[in-house]
DNA sequence: CATTTTTAATAGTAATACTATTATTTAAAA
DNA sequence: TTTTAAATAATAGTATTACTATTAAAAATG
């Protein structure tokens, strides 16, 4: 079976709604890829433009300047996200279970879950590791929020922090503690590829650690 | 007494060494005090030689370019901050203790401790805040690496990292867990102001939700 | 005092981040 | 089917940014 599914976003990320067009899809799946290639600094329209054989003005059609398609994109992760936690918790019952599906679904970028989807996993997952939080670093952030543009991020912390609650009702940080996770399985996994002094894990592959340090920081302040 | 500090700062850093001229001195000042109001993206080189009555080219002379003026602020805080820790846990014997010393000291930028420092802590923090991550979120974080351009933050990690083993020599994840602390005492700050959703403390001015939040994490998951 | 050396200003350039206007295509109404 | 209007995209710009090469002035040194 191949699950479908559709992701709504605020319309005031863009002027034009990108999904509703091939020219808009490939703006969006393109510069994905392009700001993964050249990092968020140096992408720019022209260049994506190049890339896709359309002009710069036609991409502004769409997207305010390049910092609307970065929270797009960013927006368009935290949707996927709490959509794949919603799916991963279905009929489990025992709260610390849940908590660890919630783990292991913030630190594995799935091989895609979803069929119809013309944005990657993998590619979103590393554009919110290298380039997340520069979606709401900015001096326009109340602003920002006041458009909703955060909205997908606060759902999903919303939601984590309920799983949190239900471990431990008495529990006072329920949200501190759902955003570190939602930050630190990124924060870590940028820190193992590029400056590993900075945490304690092996070099492999694997994210058993990152996993076992996380499950471990949540199970034990949880403790009753 | 009034306490003296000389910070020394990578040589990578900077072309000519601001610390040395007037002109050097105020480059860096006024730049610490514009990149705050304007935000890192919208400040220039020309803007700040306006505001110091300069030129362009003459702050290019100090400093290759805005991102190196960033890192060499950041740098400054994380030196400093190695400095307070060291100084706030002297004498100190309870390991318990220590760690509370380190949290305060991350949360609370107190009013300048060194008497003859140009730069002034309370905005360096308000920097490191907003900007902080923007010093190694990067295509380069490799070669900056490389250049020890991230050493003052290691450092501080590193010493982080021995209290918290000092505590527990068992743990496994002393510097995952010191920078989870390092991250988590601005982030969560910056969410209190400008997100607060995404945080669980109160409007007020105090920080003691915040240091609770932190304080609970770490002596849980140190427990023996 | 002459001469290096250091320091800073002038005057540029290529690229960036946009925008206003015009042209073309597509769709709906007459 | 034609006309008209609406949507879409391209052309051609501009102000600003991020630099650099060259020259001029000031300070330090022999």
């Amino acid at each position: 079976m191949a699950l479908s599914l559709r992701i709504i976003l605020n319309e005031k990320l863009y002027l034009k709604n990108p999904e509703e067009s091939l020219l808009g899809r490939k703006i969006v799946a393109e510069g994905l890829r392009l700001i993964n290639t050249l990092g968020f600094e140096d992408f720019t329209f022209k260049k994506l433009a190049k890339e896709i054989e359309t002009t710069e003005a036609t991409i502004y059609r769409y997207f305010e300047n390049k910092h609307r398609l970065l929270v797009y994109l960013v927006n368009w992760y935290w949707t996927y996200l709490e959509y794949k936690v919603t799916i991963q918790l279905n009929n489990i019952v025992e709260p610390k279970e849940k908590i660890k599906k919630v783990i292991s679904a913030l630190v594995i970028p799935a091989s895609n879950l979803f069929s119809d989807v013309f944005i990657e996993e993998k590619a979103v997952f590393d554009l919110v590791m290298y380039e997340g939080s520069k979606s709401y670093l900015t001096r326009n952030v109340k602003d920002n929020n006041k458009d909703n543009l955060f909205k997908p991020y606060k759902d999903l912390c919303a939601r984590i922090s309920l799983v949190i609650s239900e471990l431990n009702p008495k529990y006072k940080y329920p949200h501190s503690l759902a955003c570190t996770l939602l930050e630190m399985s990124h924060t870590q996994k940028f820190f193992k590829i590029n400056l590993p002094s900075l945490t304690d894990f092996s070099k492999d592959k694997s994210d058993a650690s990152l996993i076992d340090f996380l499950e471990k920081l949540v199970f034990d302040t949880l403790k009753k």
